[in-house]
DNA sequence: TTAATTGCGCAACACCGTTGCAAAAATAAC
DNA sequence: GTTATTTTTGCAACGGTGTTGCGCAATTAA
């Protein structure tokens, strides 16, 4: 992805423009599976602070740009392909984990079914992880 | 819960009877929803060193007694209903986190419906939360 | 009762994620 | 284009999490 584009999807969240804020958006955009913080960090080569990154992850976090991916070893974060905003934010998609490579990968086309809770469950947010072998691993 | 019980749930997991691992026993049992290895650290008061507890879970989890319990702030632990063993787990319930006490619990009744994954997907491990506003928060 | 096994506490360590603060960079105003 | 304002960055520091190695203590088996 280009340099225009991506200072595009920052503007559009209502970021400003820096070079960390650029490169982390670069390599979310470049993997396509879900990443760590250390992930990100390592592929910077420490260009950026740690701390840096960490506030960068949660702006985007805020604006909608990424969401969370929950994992049973840690938290990672990958790019929402929705059309999500800091008021908008709409993720009904599965992630899995492959347990042979580690990756964790959003998979778009399976929707998490509506589920029926007992009366006075309020769901505001569903997060669906299916651990096992992916496709590349299966041999 | 009584001694016996505790001692019994040990046992038939192959483990040994120890007092830490009894006591941490308790805390599961009673306490209904998951709780974190701080949480129990916490309820126990220092009665025993925090590795100990570490690896208690870890032989609880391993044998088990417990099942994690994912979360968005992190790992928490809860007792298995079903009859699990080091050979057969199978947990295929709904987690449930209140976003306004912030406990989060199992909810046994609503079982995760099958999904159907892309060819070349094989699904071991199904792992759903939901979060939103329990029954006693919802006024 | 003794020997073998397993669990415990302590010390140490590597990560993770956050905060406060002063310097630097990005935007807005002129 | 220069200056003023606002936001972001790097650094230092901190608390929390989870792990490992090791010698000693407790538990079980002989």
């Amino acid at each position: 992805m280009n340099q225009a584009a991506k200072q595009n999807t920052l503007k559009s969240h209502k970021l400003r423009t820096t070079a960390c804020r650029e490169q982390v958006l670069e390599v979310l955009m470049n993997k396509n599976s879900a990443l760590s913080h250390g992930d990100i960090e390592q592929e910077l080569q420490s260009d950026f602070d740690r701390v840096t990154i960490y506030r960068t992850l949660k702006s985007f976090l805020e604006k909608g740009i990424i969401h969370k991916v929950l994992d049973d070893e840690g938290l990672r974060y990958a790019l929402c392909k929705d059309n999500c905003s800091e008021e908008h934010h709409r993720h009904d998609h599965v992630h899995f984990k492959c347990t042979s490579c580690g990756e964790t990968n959003c998979i778009q086309d399976v929707v998490v079914p509506p589920l029926a809770l007992p009366a006075g469950y309020e769901s505001h947010d569903v997060n669906l992880l299916i651990q096992g072998i992916c496709p590349a691993c299966h041999r």
